[in-house]
RNA sequence: GGGCGGUUAGCUCAAUUGGUUAGAGCGUCGGUCUCACAUACCGAAGGUUAGAGGUUCAAUUCCUCUACCGCCCACCA
């Protein structure tokens, strides 16, 4: 196979993610024995296709995959996508909208067809999304919220609410969206300061003054029944219990007190409308007031609203404000910046509506919930969305599960319109059960569409059924997503989980960065600032992409993404690739060597550099360090292994010398193992053409190279100090190197002399004087005008040559001062004075400095003797 | 109103949990077609770590306050 000069990512990847599918690497089988590891995708809704910030979260969980499988467990990832009943109904709604039609035009039945279509296109180009990115999903599990599985699943879970008495219906104040026509819970209602106006109102007596109140709303005054003063408002003492008459309505209604009413705010006296706000529905209900809905689902004044009946809510206020200016009950108005609570998905104002919709219990199941959070049994990463967890855990309310929308599971409740039977059952019901009479009709409305989600987890592994999956990958252990679903859906699942299957769904919860753009908006399809990973894919190759995107993954709270970014990835990948080029013909034909006796420094030195790279990336992944990996990787693979072992290594790899081939091949076959969780594709590409084996994914996760201590080792880096010294002369006095080879190599000039000579550059000339003595021009390759690395290799030998004196004296001083600072600490251990008043932290913190100062001055010393 | 995160080089971000001279990528400036790579190589410039106090032998890191920026939660009509 031709080795291009410019990696292609094009011509590899399609093919190497086939090559995976078609040997089946992802599929976890049930009767392996080996440990296993499994996530549960956050299934993408099928409302469009995937964003970078979907492309984050995938890779993220992709890399622990495949670091999981390289170490030899039995990896699940189960793919998925989710119907998404009200933001797929929106979409649709749009497209529908177009053609000059509302859904109502189409019928349910109509609808869900179209819905089906939808999601089955979307589906298709989610899951190439996921593919292009290289996830290793196990495709033969592949799962959807309203497929059969998950659909038995959550009407069992349903049916079992209900049978605890935990799902009740009930008339309560709820978000109504008047665009999309149904009930939505609070969280997905977003306040939007809008300005507006406090309206002040009096409110008249029949004799006496009256009482001022001030809204913001004036057109919910018609179904106004009460006036609320706090109990301990002295200004109103006088006249709780009183009538006043409603303005518009000439209506009684009382002034009663609530200790909800906030003194502080407009006149300290509340209009009371229980049908249509959540707080004077309480207050309503507290009193015994009735709830007059005046507002219909159409947002259209009811017939309660007398001669305002059909207006718009927004009409009917301008109406209103007209008509009380008019009655003098007008008494101001004030500018108000107005909380506005509007639909998360639509922006249009919600209307606080009395409707009678199904609730679940939140109390008793939330419970458990928190405390296994509490506990420790699950783990939020980063900590510090724990507490956003358990706070809202704390407070929570019911949750109102009905939609009165389409596209979702039928909430499975079924009335006999005969003797008004209600049923709730596992299969659709022919007759009642009570009075065997026909006339059944299903519930009209839908479950919200995180109901299905929060059993996602166990449904996709086949709950209720005892499935072998179900015993065998269940607690999954992890879970990767994006904070803003913590309540919506990470709680859920794990109070669902932990009342059906008595068990967490996963032990760890990792909340990943939000992505924003470059200007800092939030990453978002709708607002068409969502990037297609399809597209940077095209350009840049996957692996690019996945690099810099793990890259960027702090675990701060956000980052900023542009496709130029981007480019760190490609370049990245194309380095590894033209090493690749050069090794590949040293590496290709030889199989790797047992082991060798390191004949050069060099060689145990990037052994030992690899050592701490694998640490450290051991580390990183383990704490879920992404950036870290991703980082540690670059840094090794471009600026330790590229820049000076191979530079140093080119003619001893021409010359094939054993010690240096075998580093080679256990250094670079070990990277690939690296990095391949990170670019999979790039790496299975190298593995396969250098014939290393069948598959990268066949083999395993490296160990820590044993490496015999070796003194020459630690002087590498002095070596390189030299050469960079030497670097930064001949570009800053522009000499050729040509001419400062001959200086150096030239007996007759004394390290002084060469200062004298090259005046002005004194720091790097006292790494010069390193040099005492020269006679190596026999021994250097034949000079170009280059000034690379590889042109310093013939430096090697100087190692034996540096200034052992100068060198002794810069290492004792430093051992000097590690003594002095060392004494104080025990002083200061010993002085019982400061035990006694320091904290335990101070204390453990002197004995860990203790720890490692005494350790450095044992390195130090080993050093010195080296140079004996 | 409550909670959380942030403020570090021109830009985007790091800093192993308090420890040598605060790093990287991009950008800038200077030098290179060099036999893996110009998607490259070599070198350089660029920082009072938002500000003010405090703790410490030592603070980007811990504490307090201030000023901005961002996110989340909340029944001020």
């Amino acid at each position: 196979m031709e080795f291009a000069k410019v990696y292609n990512p094009k011509e590899v990847e399609k093919r190497i993610y086939s090559f995976w599918e078609e040997n089946r690497y992802y599929h976890a089988s049930i009767t392996s024995k080996k440990k296993r590891f499994v996530i549960s995708i956050p299934p993408p809704n099928i409302t469009g296709s995937l964003h970078i910030g979907h492309a984050l979260n995938n890779t993220l969980q992709d890399i622990l995959i495949r670091k999981k499988k390289l170490e030899g467990f039995e990896v699940l990832w189960i793919p998925g996508t989710d119907h998404a009943s009200i933001a797929t109904h929106n979409q649709i709604e749009k497209e529908l909208k177009k053609e000059g039609k509302t859904r109502f035009d189409l019928g349910r039945e109509k609808f869900l067809a179209r819905a089906w279509e939808w999601k089955n296109k979307y589906e298709g180009y989610i899951i190439s999304q996921l593919k292009a990115l290289g996830c290793l999903c196990d495709w033969e599990r592949l799962r959807f919220t309203m497929d059969e599985v998950c659909s038995r699943a959550v009407r069992e879970a349903f049916c079992r609410y209900y049978e605890k008495g935990l799902i009740y219906r009930d008339y309560r104040i709820i978000n109504w969206c008047p665009r999309c026509k149904t009930a939505i819970s609070d969280l997905e209602v977003k306040t939007l300061i809008t300005p507006s106006k406090l309206w002040f109102i009096k409110y008249p007596r029949r004799d006496g003054e009256g009482v001022m109140i001030a809204t913001t709303r004036p057109e919910t005054l018609l179904g106004d029944t009460a006036v609320a003063v706090h109990p301990e408002d002295e200004r109103y003492k006088k006249i709780i219990g009183e009538k006043v008459i409603l303005p518009l309505m000439n209506r009684e209604i009382p002034i009663i007190t609530s200790p909800l009413v906030d003194k502080e705010f407009g006149t300290g006296a509340v209009k009371i409308t229980p049908a249509h706000d959540a707080l004077d529905f309480e207050i309503g209900r507290a009193n015994n007031l009735p709830a007059i809905k005046v507002i219909d689902e159409d947002t259209r004044i009811t017939s309660e609203g007398g001669k305002y009946q059909g207006l718009t809510r927004e009409e009917a206020r301008v109406e209103i404000i007209k008509d009380l200016t008019k009655e003098g009950l007008l008494i101001k108005e004030e500018d108000y910046s107005l909380p506005l609570k509007t639909c998360v998905r639509c922006e249009t104002p919600i209307e606080p509506l009395l409707s009678l919709q199904w609730f679940l219990k939140m109390a008793e199941i939330a419970q458990p919930a928190k405390e296994v959070v509490e506990k420790g049994e699950i783990r939020f990463i980063p900590d510090r969305w724990k507490y956003v967890y358990l706070d809202w855990m704390e407070n929570v309310k019911d949750w109102c599960l009905s939609r009165q929308l389409w596209w979702g599971h039928r909430i499975p409740v079924f009335y006999c319109d005969d003797c008004q039977e209600i049923m709730v059952s596992r299969i659709d019901p022919s007759e009642c059960k009570r009075c065997q009479g026909k006339n059944i009709r299903q519930d009209e409305d839908i479950l919200d569409t995180w109901f299905s989600s929060a059993l996602w987890p166990f449904a996709t592994l086949g709950w209720p059924e005892d499935t072998p999956e179900m015993a065998l990958f269940y607690p999954t252990d992890l879970l990767s997503t994006d904070p803003d679903i913590i309540f919506l859906w990470v709680a859920r699942m794990i109070f669902s989980s932990l009342f059906f299957t008595k068990k967490i769904p996963f032990h760890t919860v990792y909340i990943h960065s939000t992505v924003l753009s470059q200007s800092g908006e939030r990453m978002s399809r709708s607002r068409g600032v969502g990037v297609d990973p399809n597209l940077i894919i095209e350009r840049y190759g996957s692996d690019a992409l996945r690099f810099t995107l793990t890259n960027l993954e702090t675990q701060s709270q956000s980052f900023r993404f542009w496709e130029e970014r981007v480019t760190l990835g490609r370049n990245f990948a194309n380095k590894i690739w033209n090493a690749a080029r050069l090794l590949h013909p040293v590496l290709s034909q030889i199989p790797q060597p047992e082991s060798e006796d390191l004949t050069s420094p060099i060689d145990e030195w990037i052994i030992s550099e690899f050592n701490k790279l694998l640490s450290d990336v051991n580390h990183s992944l383990n704490n879920y360090n992404f950036s870290a990996y991703a980082t540690s990787l670059y840094e090794f693979f471009w600026h330790t292994f590229c820049d000076w072992y191979l530079e140093f290594s080119k003619r001893r790899m021409r010359e094939k010398e054993p010690s240096t081939l075998y580093t080679l091949h256990i250094i670079f076959r070990n990277y690939l193992k690296l990095l391949h969780p990170i670019m999979p594709f790039l790496t299975e590409e190298i593995w396969q053409r250098f014939r290393f084996g069948k598959s990268i994914l066949d083999e395993r996760w490296p160990e820590k190279i044993p490496l015999l201590p070796s003194e020459k080792v630690g002087m590498v880096s002095i070596m390189q100090e030299m050469i960079k010294g030497i670097r930064t002369i001949r570009s800053e006095l522009l000499i050729s190197p040509k001419v400062l080879l001959t200086l150096l190599i030239n007996p007759s000039l004394t390290p002084q002399a060469l200062i004298d000579f090259l005046k002005g550059n004194m720091e790097h000339l006292q790494t010069l004087a390193k040099v005492k003595e020269i006679g190596l021009a026999e021994k250097r390759p034949p000079l170009s005008s280059s000034y690379s690395t590889s042109q310093f290799e013939f430096y090697l030998p100087l190692l034996g040559v540096i200034d052992v004196n100068k060198e002794r004296m810069r290492i004792e001083k430093e051992i000097y001062e590690l003594q002095q600072e060392l004494a104080k600490i025990e002083e200061r251990l010993r002085d019982e004075e400061f035990i006694k008043k320091a904290k335990e932290e101070v204390r453990v913190r002197e004995e860990k400095r203790k720890i490692e100062f005494t350790e450095k001055l044992k390195r130090l010393n080993n050093n010195l003797s080296y140079l004996v």
